[in-house]
DNA sequence: TGGTCTTACTCAAACGTTTTCGTGTTGAAA
DNA sequence: TTTCAACACGAAAACGTTTGAGTAAGACCA
């Protein structure tokens, strides 16, 4: 076993000193020809490679960046994810990942635990907990020490910084006026607590849309899902929620709920009793993942294109670092939505 | 903006050595009871934190661990990380990460890129060109510089390094058991071409399964798939030719496929052509994910435990970079399978 | 008074780089 | 012969930390 090989070896082994096998290896002129030579075919033969840790406490870079996300089970989050990783390759950066599991705590803990050198910069999605408490200091301080975060999806908007969102609202209005112009008149809604921004943007979506189409918006036509940690229990309870108001609203031509998952359920249950998807009811769901395109019938969706805005802000964070962009102006970047029409459509 | 602070400046503040306050710090008896205090005092104040990059480099080793696998838009790598990470961060390591794409050239390349210091293991799963390439000098490589691999998955068998693997072909079995003993006698496999070992033991398991229940196996039964980057394209491929089989095998009663895609491809066109799921036709995927578990209706599956093999890999890595196992003593953990019985069998 | 012990510190090296500033040796121009 | 630039290289500092060795001052004992 060979270990690693580092300057001052070779520098021992060729009777030199460590700095001119560091400037050979630079090819600089101050080094004759003859000695550059030496030093190169040695280093080539040991297959020496310069110790990034060293570097990095030298030059106070660690061409890394963290990502901090809720979860990575999840085909958002890991779409972005490759956005990121592909961004940050290009351009020569190594990505390092936190999950915090939507906890306040592990949130903290692992800006902690990276914002001690490890990296260069942050890129996250703020955790529920997190905005639930509203308690954003690791973030504060974490900018405050220099270090830039751009947050992407689940934002902050009161935190100076970088961000890169989606227009949630756009995308469902875009959604609900497709269903009313293929001739859905009674859309149901299936969203979530207020609470959860994202949620709540995609409800006003949904009622603009219909304001916008003279629809009077009915309150019995919109579920409001209560998130649970333990994902069976939620979609069980929604399914009663799903069940009762398909009884009761009779007239439901049009479905659009906030997520995949919960059009999915819906979808189930407007089957099993025994509506035909899309004739007698209509479904698009925001965001695209692989349940919709698989699903059978396959689910009209609005795609948030996680992987650009994964690209976009890893762009951004980048820049920054590199001083590309001024470091006191922050942008919000906008990523479009498009509506993709598959099976659930008219 | 205040900087992050060191112990030179603390030093410089306090006026003492940067030894007395490193030693301060970490409670020396050394040092007067009263200096501690103060130091200690100062040092909360102003939020010190020693940099990882100083310790990394001191203590030649980076509390950081490597994980390269072919992509991570993907249930099941997504899983895996999930289990390195709980494990990993519980045992105060973090984790990079490093996306092949399948590709060989990404796979080396990120193997160097982490591998000159910035990380002290690595736990990966290889790049299907690799395996068909069969290149594996970057492995022995990384491995002669006395840099721990554990590989999961997708594994190099002449490759001395701790392993951790689904036991494919004993899954297989169990699935194609399950499916005869519910009375099925002609069922076909939807499987991979042989190059792709997985898609080679899950093949070999089937046959295994048909023969200790003394059914002939018929090569007309088995597709084998060929995998294409563009997955669109291979899925098309795929379906006319499942389309083409239960048109000329009318028995077909039962399919096992060797993921969770092509038993949702399977399903589909099954279901179109008219059979009724589970009555005309059982189905079993191997792998679990979101797919068959949100399907319509739910396939049955073998599950891998994805987060068990990502938290078994954490371990034996950890266990090894801190010694506590032999350095020389490689193992092979097989985790096992369980088969979910869901909506597709009976 | 001289010697030893304890206390409370400081020094310096080390980890692996890069880079600035010196410095000794040539060779050539004046 | 002197002067000076060019050349080729080395020494040392710096990044932030830890740690063994060294040291000054005071206390204690004989």
């Amino acid at each position: 076993m060979k270990r690693k090989v580092t300057l001052k070896q070779i520098a021992k082994e060729l009777d030199v000193s460590v700095s001119t096998v560091s400037k050979a290896l630079r090819n600089s002129k101050e080094i004759s020809l003859d000695t550059r030579s030496k030093v190169q075919a040695f280093a080539k033969l040991y297959n020496y490679r310069p110790n990034n840790i060293a570097l990095s406490l030298k030059n106070k870079r660690t061409k890394t960046i963290g990502v901090i996300i809720p979860e990575i089970v999840h085909h958002f989050f890991s779409k972005v994810i490759s956005g990121i990783e592909k961004e940050a390759n290009n351009r020569g950066y190594n990505v390092i990942i936190g999950l915090s599991n939507e906890s306040f705590d592990k949130e903290v803990i692992n800006i902690e635990m990276l914002a001690n050198g490890s990296i260069d910069g942050f890129i996250l999605s703020v955790a529920k907990e997190t905005l639930l408490l509203q308690d954003y200091h690791h973030f504060y301080e974490t900018i405050n020490q220099g270090m830039p975060i751009v947050m992407f999806d689940r934002v902050v908007n009161e935190i100076a910084c970088d961000k890169v969102v989606v227009d949630d609202k756009l995308g469902s209005k875009k959604a609900v006026a497709k269903l009313i112009e293929s001739g859905c008149e009674n859309i149901a809604l299936i969203t979530t607590k207020d609470y959860v921004n994202v949620g709540k943007l995609r409800t006003q979506g949904y009622l603009e849309a219909l304001e916008e189409h003279k629809i009077e918006p009915k309150a019995s036509l919109i579920i409001k899902a209560e998130e649970n940690k333990d994902k069976e229990v939620e979609i069980e309870t929604l399914e009663k929620e799903i069940s009762a108001l398909l009884e009761k609203e009779k007239a439901i031509d049009g479905i659009f709920a906030v997520n995949e998952l919960y059009a999915i359920t819906a979808m189930k249950i407007a089957i099993n009793k025994g509506y035909k998807i899309p004739e007698d009811i209509s479904i698009i769901a925001f965001t695209d993942g692989v349940l919709s395109k698989h699903a059978i019938p396959s689910l009209s969706t609005i795609s948030q294109h996680a992987v650009e805005m994964g690209e976009k802000s890893a762009t951004m964070l980048i820049d920054k670092l590199e001083e590309l962009t001024d470091e006191e102006e922050y942008q919000t970047q906008v990523i479009n939505t498009t509506l993709i029409e598959r099976d659930t459509t008219r």
